[in-house]
RNA sequence: GGGGAGAUUCCCGAGUGGCCAAAGGGGACAGACUGUAAAUCUGUUGGCGUAGUCCUUCGGAGGUUCGAAUCCUCCUCUCCCCA
């Protein structure tokens, strides 16, 4: 289950110390003096802050990474103000080039579509939905008119796109840009102006599409919003940033033992900054245990409990702990085994050819992928290490089988 | 519109007629060591029922040749310079 935070309201926190809570975390806050402005008024005439975040549904997960900028929102909605969830689905069709190397491609609507549905779910995990406003910013780009996409984009200058890092990268490097892609920051900067809001919250390469929106708002005749960016969080690879397309991301629904398992194997450099992205343990909690009368791997376990808890309650964190060590310590079977389940047509003489069950169970794409990983010694039934290729097994149902250090599955023959 | 350069396997990148399923690096996977960390070392990295004078892959379609990633023609796409 998720926590709900106490219900709080605005009123009962002052400015300056909501101020503080806001900050943790946070990267840039253009500008402070605005927030805190806003904050003041907020608070003496009871109208909660507009808080805007857009997310563009690119793909069917929301990782620990994306959901960094959540938590923020959930943050605000503690603290008495509007949370606005922005579904991206007119943008994500153009994709963000931000941070990106290359263009996006572009996705279908029914894609964008689907991957909304999931993204809605999955935020129900963060924030209180009853006190969301969602809105799809198809809504006012459908219908919007060439001539008002021109107006739109007169408001910016070739210098200022090329000025920014991705852009000016690629640009160098002759690597295309297309045309569309510079109209991504004013598109998010348009929802900005659409929704009216106060602040809006983004990774901290958003930050360029954040000072547009504070622009076009201005144009339009309207106070500019606070830009508040967070950290961009590595993948558990350590090294680029936790996305789908990688494979490095630990998911939000992905059930506690995956969690648990992804995050006990990332660096321990990383500890620090997923502690601090990924948990709300006080900060005082993060210093004593990285610090040298703490071993580095009962930090991390504790690391891991409480990514899990975030998202699966306590009593799962505790089990996964106690699981973990059960398979990696002691090595012993986890206790939830998938299955394979032969087809009984698979089975000839009561055996059926290794390389042939490792691909039935998944293991291996290919026949070819399969014989790679019996040769190098990286498949195993009930603890017996096998090594041969054209081994014909005789299937016992129950078997475990395992692949590699983690993959695991029980054998069982149907139809 | 004119001129030039280019497109290679998951990515980068070498390869300019046979020795090419294609160097090297990265990534990934497996093994050893370990804390499912880092570092290090080793191996693997198109497919095929167990293997070959086999099949598919070097942007696409044709062609030359006994033989093409490599040569020719056309096409598509990208980058650069000029307008």
């Amino acid at each position: 289950m998720t926590r709900k935070g106490p219900a709080l309201h605005h009123f009962d926190i002052g400015p300056e110390e909501q101020l503080e809570a806001l900050r943790r975390g946070a990267i840039d806050i253009v500008r402070e003096e605005e927030l805190l402005e806003k904050l003041l008024r907020s608070h003496r005439g009871g109208r909660p802050l507009r808080v805007k975040l857009g997310l563009d549904p690119t793909a069917p997960d929301i990782h620990i990474g994306n959901a960094i900028p959540i938590q923020k929102l959930r943050k605000f909605q503690e603290l008495g103000h509007q949370a606005i969830l922005i579904i991206g689905d007119y943008t994500a069709m153009v994709g963000d080039p931000a941070g990106v190397d290359k263009t996006r491609p572009m996705l279908t609507r029914e894609a964008v579509m689907a991957n909304a549905r999931t993204y809605l779910e999955q935020v129900g995990k963060i924030l209180d939905m009853e006190r969301t406003e969602i809105l799809y910013n198809s809504r006012w780009f459908e219908k919007m008119g060439f001539s008002e996409i021109i107006r739109l984009a007169s408001r910016i200058t070739v210098a200022r796109m090329l000025e920014r890092d991705d852009f000016s990268l690629r640009y160098k490097e002759g690597i295309p840009i297309s045309l569309h892609e510079f109209l991504y920051p004013l598109m998010q900067g348009y929802d900005s102006v659409m929704v009216r809001s106060d602040v809006e919250l983004g990774g901290t390469d958003q930050l360029f599409s954040l000072l547009v929106g504070r622009d076009l708002q201005r144009d339009f005749g309207q106070e500019p919003q606070v830009a508040l960016t967070t950290p961009l969080l590595e993948g558990i690879d350590g090294q680029r940033k936790m996305s789908k397309s990688l494979g490095n991301y630990i998911g939000i629904t992905e059930e506690p033992e995956q969690v648990f398992g992804k995050a006990m194997s990332i660096q321990d450099g990383l500890m620090r900054k997923y502690f601090l992205l990924t948990t709300d343990l006080p900060d005082e909690r993060i210093d004593e245990l990285l610090s040298d009368n703490v071993h580095p791997k009962e930090a991390k376990m504790e690391l891991a409990k409480a990514l899990v808890a975030r998202y699966w309650g306590r009593e799962a964190a505790e089990g996964a702990a106690r699981e973990f060590d059960k398979v990696f310590r002691e090595h012993e079977l986890p206790e939830h085994i998938a299955e394979v389940v032969v087809p009984r047509k698979e089975v000839k003489d009561g055996k059926i050819w290794l390389v042939r069950l490792l691909v039935l169970g998944g293991f291996a794409q290919t026949n070819s992928e399969a014989r790679r990983l019996i040769a190098q010694g990286g498949v195993n039934i009930n603890k017996q290490t096998l090594t041969d290729p054209n081994l014909d097994w005789e299937v016992s149902p129950g078997a475990v089988i395992q692949v590699g250090r983690r993959r695991f599955a029980r054998v069982t023959v149907g139809e």
